[in-house]
DNA sequence: CAACAAACGGACCGGGTGGTCAACTTGTTA
DNA sequence: TAACAAGTTGACCACCCGGTCCGTTTGTTG
């Protein structure tokens, strides 16, 4: 049991400056985002960012933690929905539009994250897949298409729009939408090759 | 006219050295990959790539130009297929497959490239272009889709797998045929978003 | 308010980067 | 083969990075 006196006013209003603060600079700079850097855009000195995440990966993961749990809830609502196949295609648009937001999306790539992250993850996991399978019985996605498939197609219209230097930026629903005809079963064509087992 | 004398031959041996040294060394290492361990690699001095390469942009460039002109020659060949559906499908593979050789994806968005990059960019879109009008007319793909799409999800089905930790290496196959499913007139939904006008 | 721990800040450090340069080697050419 | 230009090399430079450390400030608590 880690039970520790409570973090001091100051250092939990610095703690949510740092990790917005990171968030944008990540955002806008991509990995090359300095600590410096995030400590100016926060308002406080460089050491304080390192008292509070004590390695510029730790910082991150505690960012993609944040995103990921954001996911968990939609995900967790939408399984109560009425129609499956909407909740599938609503899940991947509130995915679609966080990355929209924010593109993080190589903070989840880069550096060791924590097995807190790890643990959120396969949450969101076994959701999406509760979500698939809902909509694969009802007929709203191809028989073929499993959970792991829908992971990784999940940010993929935010990839498509990311080469087009000033897009429109609801473009990636284009994109989402070609996707998901692409799922649907009417008009599907057999796979070359089978489904990744895990992610 | 710049009319210079030829180079010298260990000079040209060395410049393929350390572009293939250059390609593999990001292809392993992404944009972290250095000036020196890409010299050690190419069993060169790290003088001798600034001297080829005025700066590691002009290398990326270099890099970035052979292969788009890998894309071209293919594409070109593909003009003359007899089904311009399978045409299209083809180029997209040979894209993909160009890619999941080597994913040098970041060094087209890294960096300053040089006019003679945009000049050959600028064919290959005009060949995919071509390539999509003639699969249109044949009603291989819908209507309602354009060349800037296609040139948008060329990549798509690399960019897929690459979350997959150990993935087989024919995966990307499986997101390709998702896809090309979703551009196919079967079964097609109307687009929420109309299709940007440049890339 | 006093006293103490917690939190802060920024100078500092080692390491790695892209790029330069002048001494040296080598291919070419007459 | 002589002579010169073209090419090579690695030590060197200035810069920036993540991370440390300690003197100082500040919130909290009795």
């Amino acid at each position: 049991m880690t039970s520790t006196r409570p973090l001091r006013a100051d250092a939990v209003r610095n703690r949510q400056l740092l990790l917005a603060a990171a968030a944008d600079e990540f955002a806008e700079r991509g990995m090359d985002a300095s600590v410096a850097d995030i400590a100016r855009r926060a308002g406080v000195g460089k050491g304080t960012v390192f008292r509070h995440f004590a390695t510029k990966d730790d910082l991150i993961a505690a960012i993609v933690l944040d995103r990921i749990d954001e996911l968990n809830t939609a995900g967790e609502r939408l399984l109560e929905a009425a129609d499956p196949g909407a909740a599938l295609l609503e899940f991947l648009t509130v995915a679609a539009h966080q990355r929209q937001q924010r593109d993080l999306s190589f903070l989840h790539e880069a550096g060791e994250l924590s097995a807190e992250v790890t643990r959120v993850r396969e949450q969101m996991y076994n959701t999406v897949q509760k979500l698939v399978d809902r909509a694969r019985e009802h007929r709203a996605v191809r028989a073929d298409v499993t959970g792991t498939d829908i992971i990784l197609l999940m940010c993929a219209p935010n990839y498509v729009t990311s080469y087009v230097p000033d897009a429109p930026p609801d473009l990636w629903q284009r994109y989402l939408a070609i996707i998901f005809d692409g799922l649907r079963p009417e008009g599907a064509h057999p796979l070359p090759h089978p489904p990744p087992s895990t992610v």
